[in-house]
DNA sequence: TTTTTACGTCAGTCATGTTGACTTGTTTCC
DNA sequence: GGAAACAAGTCAACATGACTGACGTAAAAA
């Protein structure tokens, strides 16, 4: 590859640096998922769940297929695991008013404390990172971030307010 | 939680900035993995298969036990997939010289192809991810993800060489 | 010589994903 | 108004990758 200069940092990118990204990847993403994982399996519930529940809570009244598009996964596959959140009552189903088709999601009381539980070591974990490593840094977290993801998904990331903005 | 501050940033996170942090972690570990596994899945693998793949490639000479205290899963379910491996002429092992109970582990040359061509893809994300966002970024980016995973294996990642500095 | 370690294996189970086919209700389009 | 498209759900069969528990073998360490 001719290496065109395209900004101010030409970064020599060596297979090693490669190797490394690669590999922070997999080790926060581990170490991330253990402690709900662990949480999960003493309620009978898995990962899948979690994540359903997490997005659920995220987006409250978001339909099935918005579910799917999200977690890429056959509705069929979905369908379990979410019978199983509506069974246990940890998540309700109202039909839509606008469209009758749809299955508008939402978490009940029971599931929001479940989610609560299950992504409070997560949040901690987060903030510890964030509050070791300082603001600068979070920014270039999220930068290569969104870089390492699908362009698709990345304007649900809207930039940071400028600094002392008050919302 | 009273807000002590720790550092000259003190980083007011609020819930938004937490799951900004956590939905990153998952939408780029989800596009990470999707092209590998699309691979895979044509040669009848898995991605577990990569992840002993890439392992191996990367500690060429790793024993069973260190190769199961990195991907953290039982000798059970890593004895299907390396004994399939070794069945396939990816993976070799040869009896450990010092020590004469330990299997050591590396890949053969079909082996170190089918690394190369797995990890081609993810190689190229993150390559395309740093170069977009520069050394800066990068760099807090690697700060970042070392605060997230567990403090167990940080000591695999050696700080970044000062700037112009040869190997 | 005994105990521990490294590795392998058999058996059974569970969670989470897949494909494919089909149904039901509802909306949209011509 | 009728046909087509769409949202969701369901049944069935299957693959993968995890798990626990029990047991075996060979080599190293105590």
């Amino acid at each position: 590859m001719t290496d065109v200069k395209t900004g101010p940092n030409p970064l020599f990118l060596r297979e090693e640096d490669l190797r490394q990204g690669m590999e922070l990847l997999f080790y926060a993403y581990r170490d991330f998922t253990a402690e709900p994982d662990a949480m999960l399996a003493k309620i009978a519930l898995g990962r899948a769940h979690h994540r359903v529940v997490y997005f659920v809570g995220r987006y409250p009244g978001i339909t099935v297929s918005e579910l799917l598009a999200i977690l890429q996964i056959t509705k069929q596959s979905l369908s379990r695991v979410l019978s199983e959140l509506v069974a246990e009552g940890y998540v309700e189903q109202r039909t839509g008013t606008k469209d009758r088709r749809q299955r508008l999601l939402a978490l009940t009381e029971k599931g929001q404390e479940l989610e609560r539980q299950l992504s409070d070591a997560q949040r901690a974990r987060i903030a510890r990172a964030y509050r070791a490593a300082g603001a600068a840094a979070v920014e270039g977290f999220r930068t290569v971030m969104l870089g390492i993801m699908d362009e698709a998904d990345r304007a649900k990331f809207p930039p940071p307010r400028a600094p002392g903005t008050k919302r």
